[in-house]
DNA sequence: GGTTGGAAACTTTTT
DNA sequence: GTTTCCAACC
């Protein structure tokens, strides 16, 4: 293979280092991907079986990517490779193996939501007021432990006599029981449950280390110490150990990461050769200089700098507007004119922000001016009442021990089995050491249950019924077992006959599950030609557990991404935007006065932010802006200070210096702040960083700008606006009346079409599935 | 056993 | 400003 047709010289050197542990610092756009992707497809090249090669990746969509662009450069046999994420790597590991360590292979997954609502049942049961300590930071403990493989018998040692802390390690120990009991794992559960299997269990750890000989981790700044520890066994048989990533862009810490990961990759690998990108092949070299810029302000990182040849390209823009309202009409327009003037299409677009809440203002400013979008994160599909309600049927047809589904539906819908008549199921069986699930197949024998007991027979019938159709074969495809279930269980029937907006909505967001275990049937079939059986539920489960929003982006579509800066890593855009580049919400309130370790990973976030940018980054801040129903006026962002003046251009000095010309340097912007006057606050009612201390009053651009009036009375609610939008999504070639083709449903004719959550979805009259209401991002239909 | 009103929390980021 | 949760009432 010739390499140095493809890769510069550094990137050449980690391509074709194939053997004992390899470190590449890869700052952000130096081609980290292709590097990896040319490495991998030079292994297979030097007759290392595909089979052989682990690569594992931080999202779904990261892995998905690689897969293809091996698929790409080998053209052949890449499918073996194992490209997955930490969580699904392990959840295969653990189907197969976790009988080991008492788990059965249907266990279930529990998102954030379902352990809380099991915290919330075990606080009851031990007595603890939630309204003292909560379930979630008893969770956050948990959490916290198990990033670093402390068991809850460790954790015990490691409590003092504080109560409260004696009182999370009870909670530890109740939660880990219950989950056993219950079959079901959290997403924490599958690394620590994998890393004791393969402690605990030689054989089986020996079984992975003869199968993955190369092993890649893709962003390992973000890895935490139960990751660490996972590869670290993998690898130490054959110390074929190829780790990616920028300690510069290290945004997990929240999560457990552990930078020392990467910093000290060294020491844990002395042999290890260590290979540094530094050109940038993303971003022009204002852009790059004044991240760059940012950057340099934080301690303890690994000194590089990047550079670029692709030329000055445009200052950083910075735009400072009244209100969050003008901030995303501004930043509407902008997009707007650039498409107008055809210097870039929707898609080569992105506006990031700091938090989700954010997200609101713009997306009213899309749904205005008719402009095409799609926002990736904050209420997760996946997250949806009547999905999780769906999903906790099958979870309880897959998996009979798993109590916290049952409770889910087991009156939903209704079938007047209340809470009395659960509580009494629930003591029989933890008397008989029974599941809730085989306590109600047995009904009768609860004592006082009374007439409720033919209710509960009749619903594990049904569940028992489902079940067995299932395991006889008697279903050729998950849409299929989906519709049955909810027909069975009288849920969509209930939806039906509610003369509620929301249940329509809810109608069809369950239709849009249904095409998205057919579209995985199809995915699932491409990617395992050899196998005879489609997917089983477990299958479809997993998947459904595992996907982050950002898994669903496709490059087809032609629209503006609205995400958090976090969802947002990997990814580039010819035009970035950032809003809300303000002190208390970029750097966070809660970080500002945390440390300096919590302000240096939130300029590391902002690091991220402005090397997403390819042509032109705009940065974007308000002077006033309504957060949590209060007024706040805080200053300009730090991270904007820290730009160099000869970066970046805007009207910060209009509105906050009208005396000078942009500050260089923080010390004069904090010299013409405090010249404005730190003068008497007005009385408490607008809350600002700095807390009680006083407050600029000048800083408030006097123009245009009333805190006491409400900007946005006169906006219709996000739904009005979405029902009154017109149809923009483009991508989509057929309209109504057109023949379309569906990959599960076959042939059918479009007899309407409707804008929704800034989403396209088309009613299609199907020959053989009949009428359906699908997802036009997701459905993929073909016009005829 | 189900409905309803009001209080309280919420907003940092997520596999 | 919005959503979620719980207590009191039907």
């Amino acid at each position: 293979m010739q390499l140095e047709k493809y890769l510069n010289p550094e990137q050449q050197h980690a391509a074709e280092t194939l053997n004992g542990p390899v470190l590449i610092l890869a700052g952000a756009g130096s081609g980290k991907t292709r590097t990896l992707t040319y490495r991998i497809a030079n292994l297979i090249e030097h007759g290392v079986n595909p089979w052989n090669i682990l690569a594992i990746t931080f999202t779904n969509k990261a892995a998905g990517e690689m897969r293809s662009r091996v698929d790409d450069i080998v053209g052949y046999d890449a499918g073996s490779i194992w490209v997955a994420t930490f969580h699904a790597t392990c959840v295969r590991i653990l189907r197969r193996f976790g009988d080991r360590i008492g788990y059965d292979n249907s266990f279930s997954i529990y998102d954030a939501d379902d352990q809380k609502t099991l915290m919330r049942n075990l606080c009851k049961e031990h007595g603890i007021d939630t309204k003292k300590l909560k379930e979630k930071t008893i969770l956050n403990v948990i959490s916290s432990n198990k990033d670093e493989l402390i068991s809850p018998e460790e954790y015990d040692r490691m409590v003092g006599s504080d109560p409260v802390e004696k009182k999370i390690a009870e909670m530890y120990h109740a939660y880990q029981d219950a989950m056993k009991k219950s079959n079901a794992m959290d997403f924490d559960d599958l690394i620590v449950n994998t890393v004791k299997l393969f402690k605990n269990f030689p054989d089986v750890l020996q079984t992975y280390q003869n199968r993955f000989v190369y092993i890649h981790v893709d962003e390992y700044q973000d890895t935490n110490t139960a990751q660490f520890e996972l590869v670290r066994l993998l690898a130490e048989r054959n110390r074929n150990l190829c780790v990616v990533g920028d300690d510069d862009q290290s945004i997990y810490k929240f999560r457990g990461a552990n930078i020392h990961n990467i910093l000290d990759f060294e020491k844990n690998y002395p042999e290890a050769e260590v290979i540094k990108l530094e050109q940038n092949y993303r971003s022009t070299q204002n852009i790059l200089d004044a991240a760059n810029a940012v950057i340099a302000n934080n301690k303890g990182r690994k000194e590089k700098s990047l550079w670029t040849n692709q030329g000055e390209g445009h200052k950083v823009h910075f735009r400072l507007l009244s209100n969050q309202k003008e901030e995303a009409e501004y930043i509407a327009q902008d997009i707007s004119r650039l498409v107008r003037h055809h210097e870039a299409r929707f898609k080569d677009c992105a506006i990031l922000y700091r938090t989700n809440a954010q997200s609101r203002e713009l997306e009213e400013s899309f749904l205005m001016d008719n402009l095409s979008y799609q926002i990736v994160g904050g209420v997760n599909f996946y997250s949806r009442k009547e999905i999780k309600d769906c999903l906790a049927y099958l979870k309880t047809i897959a998996n009979g021990q798993d109590d916290l589904m049952v409770k889910r539906i087991i009156n939903v819908p209704k079938r007047g089995i209340g809470p009395t008549s659960v509580e009494k199921a629930q003591s029989y069986a933890a008397n008989n050491d029974l599941s809730l699930f085989d306590a109600m197949a047995h009904a009768e024998r609860i004592p006082g249950i009374g007439k409720a007991a033919d209710k509960m027979l009749a619903f594990a019938e049904m569940i028992e019924r489902l079940r067995a159709r299932i395991a006889d074969d008697f279903y050729d495809d998950l849409p299929e077992i989906l519709n049955d279930v909810l027909e069975e269980s009288g849920y969509l029937e209930d939806l039906r006959v509610s003369d509620d907006d929301e249940d329509k909505d809810r109608i069809n967001n369950l239709d849009e599950l249904i095409t998205k275990a057919a579209v995985y049937e199809e995915k699932f079939a491409a990617e395992n030609p050899e196998s005879e059986t489609g997917p089983t539920l477990s299958d479809f489960l997993n998947e459904v557990s595992l996907v982050a929003d950002i898994d669903n982006v496709s490059e087809d579509q032609d629209r503006v991404l609205l995400m958090t800066i976090h969802a947002a890593k990997g990814l580039e855009f010819k035009h970035v935007y950032i809003a809300g580049m303000e002190e208390g919400l970029f750097p966070n309130d809660n970080v500002i006065f945390a440390g300096d370790d919590e302000l240096e990973e939130e300029r590391r976030l902002a690091y991220v932010g402005f090397t997403r940018a390819k042509e032109e980054l705009t940065l974007t801040a308000t002077a006033y802006r309504m957060m949590r129903g209060q007024g706040t006026c805080n200053p300009v962002s730090q991270f904007v200070r820290e730009i160099p003046k000869k970066y970046i251009e805007g009207n910060l000095p209009q509105l906050y210096n009208p005396d000078s010309a942009f500050s260089d340097t923080e010390s004069d912007y904090n010299r013409s702040w405090n010249r404005r006057g730190m003068a008497d606050s007005d009385g408490g009612e607008i809350r600002s960083v700095y807390g009680n201390r006083p407050r600029p009053k000048a800083a408030r651009p006097n123009k245009d700008i009333d805190p006491d009036q409400k900007p946005f009375a006169a906006v219709k609610s996000i739904a009005d606006l979405k029902k009154g939008s017109a149809i923009s999504e483009a991508g989509v070639d057929y309209g109504v009346g057109d023949r379309v083709r569906h990959i599960k449903f076959g042939e059918g004719v479009v007899t309407e079409m409707e804008q929704r959550e800034g989403s396209t979805y088309v009613t299609v009259e199907f020959e053989k599935s009949g009428r359906r209401v699908l997802s036009a991002a997701f459905a993929r239909l073909t016009k005829l």
